[in-house]
DNA sequence: GACTTTAGTCACATTATGTGACTAATTTGC
DNA sequence: GCAAATTAGTCACATAATGTGACTAAAGTC
């Protein structure tokens, strides 16, 4: 599967960056290939799938998905388009996805895929670090549109398990307080009438996603440009 | 360039919205092409550029902007792929560019292009409808994270024009004092020492677009969701 | 010169955020 | 059993950001 022969080219891949928590830090979802051309060497790639003819986007993402963590259920969105360097597949457009994988749920298909920390990954080709650089970059940012915290945790989960997503999330530590007060703000979250004890400290109370009412999104300008 | 021979299918293509302001409103170039198929009549559709063989994103994008706005000197950024629904290319995959012309800068090529306002838009394909909304949003949600409403302003500009032109964008009304409140903690734009006299009223300051310093982005979670 | 129109600023009320200190409920060590 | 440690959860207050109406300024119109 690694290798076409040249003149039939791939029409397009889809390749996907899956994310999950890992040791308070996300880890991301490589694959081993051999190397192409003389290198006898194995690398470590971003999964990808390649385009069937007459395959839409949609069902094309999901097949990807469950190709390289073994389910579909999760949530995902696309990134982007992507040409330029080499790419394993040979194909010349990927069409990049990013896929979140709630705690606990991280398995790997078989034992040529395995979970790297970002602190601690492999050497990637340059279009492939790229790529999933901004596979981080739209999750962070989609982080106060988009309630992606949540797809990365449990179904129900305690408030600072949710604080420290969002801490892991945007690289910085936040207050509790503040924190607390704009989740009520939101209405997000509601309590379930579990508690959970962890060994040491005060048993905390779970809650489960569940946004309640609209926020009315007024607001003036904001022009938090930072670059 | 309208029927491509069975068989012999385009890799994908690279479409463009462009988008200049007309009348207090967003403005969306458009081609006329006949319908394919039996039907005889002409449609708008969005301007779409073939991609050739061995030609990556970022110079077939700028190929694919200076086809339809006639230079290639403006601001664009990718919005995605697009697949599904009949493309008028025969391409199975769209990679949607959308691109700001600044006002006063919206001419058209030649009598095929017409720029068409958003509340008076020809009738569409499904396809075609989906992705000019997804790239109007594009526009929109950068808004505060990325200095594009100045795209689409010419080099210099009063500051009642710039927020006009973010009121358009927002599509909504913004309180005077609070805009350039916002705008001067940004430090965004700096004041030519021209003054424009329009008619009736006092003569506004002119000012171009020029941030000086950088802000930090600290600020805690915001949970601004809306859906 | 009074009135209209647009630019530009100010002051104050209200709301949002940053932050430390507090109380609560549990385990651990003695 | 009881103090210390640990984690959860809340409060109160200081500071900062934003909403808003009213004001002054400089031009044209009649």
């Amino acid at each position: 599967m690694s290798r076409e022969p040249r003149g039939k080219r791939q029409r397009y891949s889809v390749d996907v960056v899956a994310l999950t928590p890992k040791d308070d830090e996300l880890a991301v979802l490589l694959e081993r290939r051999p190397a192409g051309g003389r290198d006898r060497s194995t690398r470590w790639v971003i999964p990808w799938t390649e385009a069937k003819t007459g395959e839409g986007l949609p069902d094309l993402s999901q097949r990807a998905i469950r190709n390289s963590t073994g389910t579909a259920t999760i949530w995902s969105t696309q990134v982007g388009a992507f040409t330029g360097g080499p790419h394993p597949g040979d194909s010349e457009l990927s069409i990049l996805y990013v896929a979140l994988v709630p705690m606990g749920q991280s398995t790997v298909p078989d034992e040529h895929f395995a979970w790297f920390r970002l602190s601690d990954l492999p050497p990637l080709a340059e279009r492939q670090g790229q790529m999933l650089q901004e596979a981080v970059a739209e999750v962070r940012d989609r982080l106060d549109l988009d309630p992606v915290a949540f797809k990365l945790l449990p179904a129900t989960f305690t408030l600072s398990e949710l604080q420290q997503m969002y801490e892991m999330l945007l690289g910085r530590r936040l207050h509790k307080a503040s924190f607390r007060r704009a989740l009520a703000a939101a209405a997000l979250v509601e309590p379930t009438d579990e508690w959970r004890s962890e060994g040491r400290g005060r048993p905390a109370q779970l809650y489960r996603f569940g946004p309640r009412k609209r926020r009315r999104a007024r607001r003036g300008v904001r022009f938090d440009l930072l670059g």
